[in-house]
RNA sequence: GCCCAGAUAGCUCAGUUGGUAGAGCAGUGGACUGAAAAUCCACGUGUCACUGGUUCGAUUCCGGUUCUGGGCA
C-alpha cells in the first residue's frame, strides 16, 4: 500500500502558504516546505515566510533549518524531506510537501536519484576557468564529445548545466544524458495528489507589486541589511534570492532605492513566469484559479480531488 | 496671445535624402534532474497625433488643428 502524500504547488505570491495552512488544519496533516530560500534563517521578509501567527500551530518542516551560508540544495531537500515523511506518517497524518521550487518537487515526488559523490569542486573550477579564457564554446565541443545526446539538448552559453554534465561524467564515469532519461522514467513511489494554484495573471502582478510594497513597510531593507552586516557575502547562494541581491547596488551606492525595488519587482514577475513553465511542463495536477474561485469552493474541491485519489 | 521644440511599439527614444519602420527596457513562450529565487534560449505590425495639400506614392515635404514641454509677454 502507498502511503499518501499531498503536494501544493504554484508561482509566488499566488496564496499557496494561506491555503496549504487551511488544508492542513481541515485533514490533520504537516507540511514539508519545498522552497529553496525559506530553509533559510534569518530570511523572513524578503522570502514571504510562514510566521508563528499564520502557521496557526500546524507543524512546518525545513524551513528556519540552516543559516545563510550553509549549502542547500536538492540533494539535501531530498533527504530531510523523507526523513520528515516518515515521522509524519508515523503519527498517523499525511504530509503535505507545499512550495515553488519546481526542482524540489520533482525531485521528492518521484524520488529521483541523486547520487552521492565526493563534493570535488576543483574540476567544476577548471571548467568555469576554461569557459572564462577560452569561452563556452570551447567547454561546449568537450560535451559534444564526452555525451553528444545531452549537449544536443543544451545551449552552449548555459555554462552552468554544461559544467554540471561534465563534471557528471568526471565524477561517475556515466553519460549525464543516460542517467536523466532513468530518472524521467520513474514513477512517485507514492499515493500522491499534487495541486496546483494559480491565478490570473494580472491579478499575479499586482499581488507580487502588493507583497513587494509591504515588504519594504515591514523592513525588508533592514532585514538584507542585517545580513550583510552579520558578514553573509553577496556571492552566497541565499544572498541570490530574490529581494536580497537587489539590494547589493543600492547599498554599494551603485543605483538609486525606487530603481533596486523596481528591478525587485521584475525580478519577482519573472520568477513566478518560470514557476508556471515549470508546473506545466513538469507535473500533472489539479490546476486552481484562485482569482476565479472563493476559498471554501476551493477547500471543497480538493477535498473531493483528495477522497477521488483515495488520499482521504 | 506670440515664439520655439516635440507628438513613432506598454515605456524611453532612434530612423526613413518620399517607396508604410527599429533599438533598449517592459512583456510572452520555452529549457532544466547535486547552485533551481540559479543558469540559459527564442520571440518586435505599430491608425509613425489628427486633418488637408503637393506627389504615381507621404509616417517622412508644406499648411492647418489638437495635445505636451520650454521661452516671451
Amino acid at each position: 500500500m502507498k502511503r499518501p502524500l499531498i503536494v501544493i504547488g504554484g508561482p509566488t505570491a499566488c496564496g499557496k502558504t494561506g491555503f496549504s495552512i487551511k488544508l492542513a488544519k481541515e485533514i490533520g496533516g504537516e507540511i514539508i516546505s519545498a522552497d529553496s530560500m525559506q530553509v533559510y534563517r534569518y530570511m523572513d521578509i524578503g522570502t514571504a515566510k510562514v510566521t508563528p501567527e499564520e502557521a496557526d500551530g500546524v507543524p512546518h518542516y525545513l524551513i528556519d533549518e540552516f543559516d545563510p551560508d550553509e549549502e542547500y540544495n536538492v540533494m539535501i531537500f531530498q533527504q530531510k524531506a523523507k526523513a520528515y515523511m516518515e515521522e509524519i506518517w508515523a503519527k498517523g497524518k499525511i504530509p503535505i510537501l507545499v512550495g515553488g521550487t519546481g526542482f524540489y518537487i520533482n525531485a521528492l515526488l518521484y524520488d529521483n536519484d541523486f547520487t552521492e559523490t565526493e563534493n570535488n569542486t576543483s574540476y567544476r573550477e577548471e571548467c568555469y576557468k576554461l569557459a572564462r579564457e577560452q569561452g563556452p564554446d570551447v567547454l561546449y565541443e568537450r560535451l559534444q564529445e564526452i555525451d553528444p545526446e545531452y549537449a544536443a539538448n543544451i545551449h552552449p552559453n548555459n555554462v552552468k548545466r554544461v559544467t554540471r554534465a561534465l563534471e557528471y561524467h568526471y565524477l561517475t564515469g556515466q553519460k549525464f544524458s543516460e542517467h536523466n532519461a532513468e530518472q524521467k522514467e520513474k514513477e512517485t513511489p507514492y499515493n500522491a495528489a499534487v495541486i496546483i494554484l494559480t491565478m490570473d495573471r494580472e491579478k499575479l502582478y499586482e499581488r507580487i507589486e502588493l507583497r513587494i510594497d509591504l515588504m519594504l513597510k515591514q523592513g525588508l531593507l533592514e532585514e538584507v541589511k542585517g545580513l550583510l552586516d552579520r558578514g553573509y557575502t553577496p556571492d552566497l547562494v541565499s544572498m541570490q534570492g530574490i529581494g536580497y541581491k537587489e539590494f547589493i547596488p543600492y547599498f554599494n551606492g551603485e543605483c538609486t532605492l525606487e530603481e533596486a525595488v523596481t528591478q525587485l519587482k521584475t525580478n519577482t514577475r519573472r520568477f513566478a513566469k518560470r514557476q508556471l513553465t515549470w508546473f506545466r511542463r513538469q507535473i500533472d495536477g489539479l490546476w486552481i484559479d484562485l482569482s476565479k474561485a472563493t476559498g471554501e469552493e476551493t477547500l471543497e474541491d480538493v477535498l473531493d480531488y483528495l477522497k477521488e485519489g483515495n488520499i482521504l
